[in-house]
DNA sequence: CTGAAAGCGCTTACAG
DNA sequence: CTGAAAGCGCTTACAG
């Protein structure tokens, strides 16, 4: 069964195409077409199931209102909710949004931006990787809109919003150093990008204005060999190090490093305090409970699909700013 | 910065717009293109960065190469991995996956659905809700490749792949009863679709069998009021029949059981046993760990895409069956 | 009030 | 070996 075009409705009712197409957008009032024809056009175009072909209007009006969507890792909580908020957000400006994971794999990311890119979308939201600075520029150029998340290249001018990550850590930090922990470890990844560099630099400002703590004790994570040999090295780390408190700097990190925390017999906060960035069941689950600090997903979502929409001409409301940095919501559970 | 189309290509190296896609699809030798042309139109399209319009392409072809994937809803982490697993096998056959949430909402699935209609996927792999039984049916009178997943309509023929539903529930439900457990419960929720009643009955089934357990003690919780008012309803329930053990249908059913049971202060396994459907981060990290029954969610992934790759003449490879259960993993942790 | 025509950017049978 | 032409299904300025 062949789905039915404006065309065979045309020839059905016995007009023109484009009559045809002028009713079913909305227009035959403002082409003054005769009610009755109108009638009969709506009601054969319902009978008949007409669908429009959007690859068609996407081709002829140049725009086919997909926003492209590029986080990190779709199975990933932050993510996953930053997905879907963004997803609520942009339908109510009559945008559908397409998402892939780039898996913080730079080949794969740019591979992903240029589909996007063939396919046409209207905007770009995207949490680049390291390695993906050329495309990127190659949109700014383009003059596409495009909005960061999460991170942005500092030698990219471009709109983005993240979470405060000085703010938040430094909130953290100093959490931890009332409570009158000593000895305060920060496990992080091996990443250059610009959030991880935020958040890792927070620390060394906390420890280097600390009277009590003189030296930093830093875990990157190396994630190539899989998650059994990331929860080894944070195992290792804690063994030899002995910390009395940890600073976790993901969410994921979070969760191995409780396996870890776990494996080692170690009981928080009383061996251990911790305290992960983005909250995650989990850490509300756990017990003890684990402090965080929660990232504000929707706000940032509602924020870049704004500025997105901004960019697209699509908004009533002027933004100040394009490159917008929000509080992160520091929740103290029992582990510290 | 405009895009550089197939026709500035053309004009740029002084060729015919036709040769130059020839060239750029591969077929160069086969339409018996010299070599100096050739390598002269490959340059030129690098050089000014040519990326095909895959809106023109898919017009003119027919063909989009994208499939179109719905969820119940991206944020559980069941539905986030067979989302991951889909889009990663999907690409291996070339094609790209579109997904989205209905949230269980069949207004918003069949919007959804008729918007991946109009935009022309070539295939679609649903996790349909009560009510897009309609929409469904015209997808096959329309002879579209689809493939549902997780759940079908009975008086529909379609290809589908879910986990084993009965099998799971049996195998947990002789679990628990050779633990001796004599009051099991079962909390699921208020669904008319097919696996929540496969797995009902199956739990109906062992309590019909088991010599020690007369009654059915069945919990639907109703999602209607929120998070807060599920849990209120669990808590209820668990306080006032005092069940042994008790079975969560669904992984997020056994997340907000875990928080009542917390509230209600029973301790796992003493006071109560505890097995859930869906394996997941939280249950694993758990103290005491929960015992599951895990989905083979790569399996299906992998199931449903063969199937669809079938459906679209592009699998080597000939299946028998286009309607497969399959078996779950039993993990046996603390909690029982 | 309504229709014929051009064109979006491609692909592909057809002609030479 | 290469080019001119048709056509995918729409929208929209233009003509009457």
């Amino acid at each position: 069964m062949k789905r039915v075009s404006l065309k065979d409705i045309a020839k059905m009712v016995g007009a023109s195409p484009s009559t045809v197409s002028f009713i079913l957008n909305g227009k035959a009032s403002q082409m003054r077409i005769s009610d009755e024809l109108k009638n009969k056009v709506l009601a054969t175009a319902k009978k008949m199931g007409y669908q429009p072909n959007q690859v068609a209007v996407s081709l002829r009006t140049g725009q086919t209102k997909i926003l492209g969507l590029l986080v990190e890792d779709i199975s990933n909580s932050f993510f996953a909710s930053l997905a879907k908020t963004i997803e609520l957000e942009a339908e109510e400006f009559g945008y559908k949004v397409v998402y892939s994971s780039t898996e913080n794999n730079s080949k794969r990311g740019v591979e992903l931006l240029r589909m996007l890119t063939q396919r046409q979308v209207d905007g770009y939201l995207i949490t680049p990787t390291v390695g993906m600075e050329e495309d990127i520029e190659m949109i700014v150029r383009h003059k596409k809109p495009l909005v960061l998340m999460d991170r942005y290249f500092p030698g990219i001018d471009t709109a983005f919003v993240q979470v405060d990550n000085a703010g938040a850590v430094k909130k953290g930090m100093e959490h931890l150093v009332n409570k009158g922990y000593k000895k305060i470890a920060f496990i992080t990844i091996d990443s250059g990008m610009i959030q991880m560099k935020q958040r890792e630099e927070a620390y060394t400002e906390a420890i280097s204005r600390s009277a009590e703590q003189k030296k930093k004790l830093v875990l990157k994570v190396n994630f190539a060999g899989g998650r059994e040999l990331a929860i080894d090295q944070i195992t290792e780390f804690l063994k030899k190090n002995n910390p009395d408190a940890v600073f976790f700097a993901t969410n994921y990190l979070g969760i191995l490093g409780l396996e870890s925390i776990r494996a080692i017999g170690l009981s928080i906060p009383t061996d251990l305090a911790v305290v992960c960035f983005d909250d995650n069941d989990i850490f509300r689950l756990h017990l003890p409970g684990i402090t965080v600090l929660q990232q504000p997903v929707e706000a940032i979502a509602r924020t870049a699909i704004h500025i997105l929409m901004q960019q697209l001409g699509n908004n009533k409301i002027a933004l100040k700013k394009n490159q917008v940095q929000l509080a992160a919501n520091f929740i103290s559970r029992e582990s510290t």
